[in-house]
DNA sequence: GCTGCACGCGCAATAAAATTGCGCTACGCC
DNA sequence: GGCGTAGCGCAATTTTATTGCGCGTGCAGC
């Protein structure tokens, strides 16, 4: 499933996760090859799925969704078709950004965003009535004070 | 500071959004106009601060980092000053990905990565020493249901 | 109801990048 | 020492990104 990526792989991940939109030509001169090989091993990174894809980054408020808000969520049944039926209804709410089931006393937290407070309010409705929400309980992002890239590759501890 | 966006503006953004390495040419012809006006939008749009920039997608896991983490923050002290040293804190701490100041309750949301549970341990004694932290709670992540991009552009409600 | 002006588009030309095909070299295995 | 594989860089070709410019549209002032 893995293989063992070497300097100029770890360079290239860097690189790419920092601007997802880098030339190859200058990504190759940063990593230090020609531009062939260095988009060959780029392409091999998207194959391999070291690479899931690129997204541009927008700016939520500016584009009229002023609340963010995490929300962690308690189901009253740990079952496996529960967890899944919960997953499913989450996937369909677009207010919904990301979710994470956890382990321990929460069983998922939830990013949302919403335009203002009454949408969500509205949203938050809906999720409390969902099946086998048992709980919910809500937090307003304040700011954002770190949005850094999903991998510190800096850090040592890789395959 | 916001302009008002066309129906062209939106849909640009939400190919970006989806896709951060489309090309010009794709962009321009799944929006409806030709690559030149089409580039000179992006363009604007990126100056505007609506596109903050583009990012590669990496597999945590495939590279060694098995452990996702929620941090729940509370601070003693939630003078200005406190809390941003706890931000500057945070900031210098690469297994911190994503730091969120949040009202209520807690203080802080961190989601945090580490290649395994020995490591996240060490770092979890740092947090927990760091000047004014009260209490942190953690919740391992088991598994990612959704992760979408920032804004759902397709719900209604824009400046 | 004209005239001038600002805005945004598409065309055409030019500069850069991305891709592809291929020969060359280093290295591990016979 | 010869053989096969992997990965690199060069050179040619195809696509894209960019830039300069003329055109048509809508609007404000006259």
């Amino acid at each position: 499933m893995s293989r063992n990526l070497d300097e100029i792989d770890l360079k290239i991940l860097t690189e790419i996760q920092a601007d997802g939109r880098i030339t190859n030509v200058e990504l190759a001169k940063r990593v230090g090859i020609s531009p062939p090989p260095c988009l060959r091993r780029v392409r091999a990174l998207e194959e391999e799925g070291y690479i899931h894809g690129y997204r541009g980054l927008l700016d939520a408020r500016k584009l009229g969704f002023d609340v963010t808000v995490f929300a962690a969520v308690h189901l009253s049944s740990q079952a496996e078709a529960d967890l899944r039926a919960f997953e499913e209804f989450v996937r369909a709410e677009p207010l919904v950004r990301e979710c994470w089931m956890l382990s321990g006393e929460v069983d998922f937290i939830l990013k949302c965003v919403a335009p203002d407070m009454a949408t969500f309010q509205d949203f938050v409705t809906h999720l409390t009535a969902a099946p086998h929400v048992r709980n919910v309980r809500t937090s307003l992002v304040l700011h954002n004070s770190k949005y850094e890239a999903a991998v510190p590759l800096d850090v040592r501890g890789r395959r």
